[in-house]
DNA sequence: TATATTACCGACCGGTAAGTCGGTCATTTT
DNA sequence: AAAATGACCGACTTACCGGTCGGTAATATA
């Protein structure tokens, strides 16, 4: 009545990372299932077994792959109070990670495409969420400042908007210009347009 | 020896309008040659004539828009010599003609979604050309900043790398998000960042 | 050892859509 | 009018790939 057991979590952990690392390499559009069971040393129906669709394999890495991102977000900030230096800390968290991590990192803008492309409803909202969260933590932080004075008096909602979208639009031309500038110096100078931007 | 004539890049436009008002639709993905020949009233076959793929559309559907909105910018641009309010005339044109294109910068996005989905050569190139053309032109205003005194000692290039992706980054937050915020709210703000951000 | 249960598999199916091709139609030239 | 030429077409071909399904292998229980 029991036969071999398997740790099904951990198995669709496996098949992820294994799927993460042919995306990387082939892009999500070019990468087929059979591509996927193969670096993962199963068969193509073994797949299916764990996952409902290919979609479904896409949706799950990239929850993955975000809350690795946030735990090394928290690891980084959680001893830092002042606002200012917070959002020196996001800035450079962003960037800095994005160096070591830039296959994952552009596996995560082939999401991005395919959300955009296909108009699928979920991947819509997992990119709505993600944005949402980033804004939220961005605009508390500037709230933050204003309350002690640090920074004037801005529309936080709108300022963390612009600056979460620059950070996405400079590693977008990062990846598609093939790493043609330097990123902390890139880093430098965006840091301090923001923090003589918001600052009294 | 002469059978009727037609003229071939007239017909072209013509498709390539019918295309964008397709793709505007349905989104580049979901847009089938059929459509378009539809659209165009003609037969599927006739749009071979024209076009060599359906990727050739693309390109040349994204080359005409592209003329357009640079034809755009060049007749709000060309009676301004303050480098401040070019940047902030730029930046008003940016997003407030996206508001009433909006449908077509949506198609933008999904070329762009393309290019990074397929690792298509022709398309990266493309894609590179726009972006270089834009950080440049923003980079030699910034420049000339510098030199009337007006801005401080910055990274010309990494300060208009880093506005440029902001103002795409916006627009894409704005397009993801259902047009959730007021758009010329977020310009004044994000107007108001950069300029306090740069000026001496 | 017999049987139940689940893991695993890959040949196959079916839908899809880009691109082809053989032929028709319209117009001009002789 | 007949011949020549190019414009136009849509049924068909073809390749592709996600997902299915019937069957086999492995292991646990009785």
């Amino acid at each position: 009545m029991a036969p071999r057991i398997v740790d099904k979590e951990e198995k669709k952990r496996q098949i992820i990372n294994s799927a993460m690392s042919v995306f990387a390499k082939n892009g999500l559009y070019n990468s087929k299932m059979v591509d996927i069971a193969e670096a993962a040393g199963i068969g193509k129906g073994t797949i299916y077994e764990y996952f409902k669709s290919k979609e479904d394999i896409f949706l799950e890495a990239f929850e993955y792959f975000m809350k690795d991102m946030e735990t090394e977000l928290a690891k980084k900030l959680f001893r830092i109070t002042d606002p200012a230096e917070k959002i020196v800390a996001i800035i450079e968290v962003f960037f800095g990670t994005f160096e070591s991590f830039h296959d994952s990192l552009f596996v995560m803008f082939d999401f991005w495409a395919e959300g955009i492309r296909k108009r699928d409803k979920r991947m819509e909202e997992l990119l709505k969420k993600v944005y949402h969260e980033y804004r939220e933590f961005m605009s508390a932080i500037l709230e933050e400042g204003k309350e002690k004075n640090i920074f004037r008096d801005i529309d936080s909602n709108m300022i963390a908007s612009s600056i979460v979208g620059a950070m996405d639009g400079l590693i977008l031309q990062w990846i598609i210009f093939g790493h043609d500038y330097n990123v902390h110096h890139a880093l430098e100078e965006f840091k301090n347009m923001v923090l003589m931007g918001i600052r009294k």
